[in-house]
DNA sequence: GCTAAATTCAAACGCCCGTTTAAGTCAATG
DNA sequence: CATTGACTTAAACGGGCGTTTGAATTTAGC
């Protein structure tokens, strides 16, 4: 009588048709990233997908359950196209240190890049951002223990930054994610800004502009204490 | 048999004390600044504040209306310390522009100092943060439209700055914003990313890294297109 | 010290929430 | 072709929500 009521990591199980639980999610991963978690409620959520009221907590459990799920589909993907670029940079350098630039360019570029073609991951980088505030606290721990994939770049940093103390890589790190996620948060505010002048329609041009910033930022020269 | 229903602009009126309304707007912020507006409900929110349940609805007329006197309030503390130490940087520039990096400060110094002493403004910095996911849309809308004092620092970026077009000033604007914002929702994630390394505890060390690192993203070289 | 307004209070209102239930549908299996 | 198990469905459940009410209480003015 439940499918993945407990778990929610059965991919194929038996048999059953695999539409309505991917139907759910990117209903979700939708509706998430306009609201936040408390604010959608299972009624909308499920109307919006089309499916009936139950199929959540038939197919996820819980709300909160849906959530998590949600996130584990989005992070691998995301985190999956972070690494290959990491990877490419690294064998470009040839056993060496890639430059600065690239690094940055390979911890951007993909969700810069999701933004702007596939409505799936654009998606899920505002789902993140609003996340971290709402929804059950075991998804925002998760959020926040789920560093493992951003280690390698620090790493990677170091190594392309050596004057610098480790802790600050780690600082410098941290503010090229808070302008990446100023891209999902705050476009209206900067469309306003300017007076329209500034808007997410040109993917290489954006690119370029964050990869200057963070870079040249990454790059500053060291002054603290 | 009502005081502030229907528009809660009044300041002083007729006389009742104002002491219940200050109550009621601390313990929103500090509330607001962990959960999100939806996460936090009116009964939960006035045992915090130690009043009665209607008081809310009888002082401001409903949450929303709370939520938007909210922002009011930090609005107007923290827009203007910002604009009073530009006012600053520009007379020490003696009519002519201020360096970069003392805009910067101007921008950024208020919130962190604020982070460090007052609870006050720090809750509100996080509160901001996520009320642009949640909340009523009216709400949201005034944080998008509430760009006057922006304007201010864009204007003297722009004059600091003239070898870039106006719109890339914006963007960059827009990045050190973000940067700004790193501080207030993702501290957790560094800590853990840093295994405790890196910590909001010397409010020096920590404005001069955040000053350094968006000077560097504002004057760095102008490549896009 | 009385009056009238301002505020507080406990109780209730109707609504929508996440979840559960139990009957119903449907495809595959033996 | 009956049976089984996965899935869907409509309906209901208890509970918490924002808000309203009307009486009790406090405060200020004469």
């Amino acid at each position: 009588m439940k499918a993945g009521a407990d778990i929610a990591t059965d991919m194929e199980s038996t048999g059953g048709r695999q539409d309505t639980k991917e139907v759910i999610l990117d209903a979700a991963e939708k509706l998430f990233a306009e609201k936040t978690y408390s604010a959608v409620s299972l009624r909308e959520l499920t109307q919006a997908a089309g499916v009936n009221l139950a199929a959540v907590n038939y197919h996820f459990g819980s709300k909160d359950a849906l959530l998590i799920a949600l996130f584990r589909r989005g992070a691998i993907e995301l985190n999956r196209a972070r690494a290959r670029l990491l990877r490419e940079a690294e064998e470009r350098a040839g056993g060496g240190t890639p430059p600065v630039r690239e690094i940055v360019a390979a911890l951007v570029l993909p969700a810069i890049r999701y933004s702007f073609t596939s409505t799936r991951l654009a998606l899920y980088n505002q789902f993140v951002a609003f996340a971290r505030g709402d929804g059950p606290a075991e998804a925002r721990e998760m959020l926040d223990k789920e560093v493992g994939h951003l280690q390698r770049f620090a790493l990677s940093l170091a190594r392309a930054l050596p004057h610098l103390p480790q802790h600050e890589v780690y600082w410098r790190l941290h503010f090229a994610m808070g302008v990446q996620h100023s891209l999902y948060t705050d476009m209206k505010r900067l469309e306003t800004l300017s007076g329209g002048l500034c808007q997410l329609d040109d993917l290489d041009a954006v690119a370029a502009r964050v990869i200057d910033y963070v870079t040249a930022g990454l790059e500053a020269p060291y002054t603290v204490t």
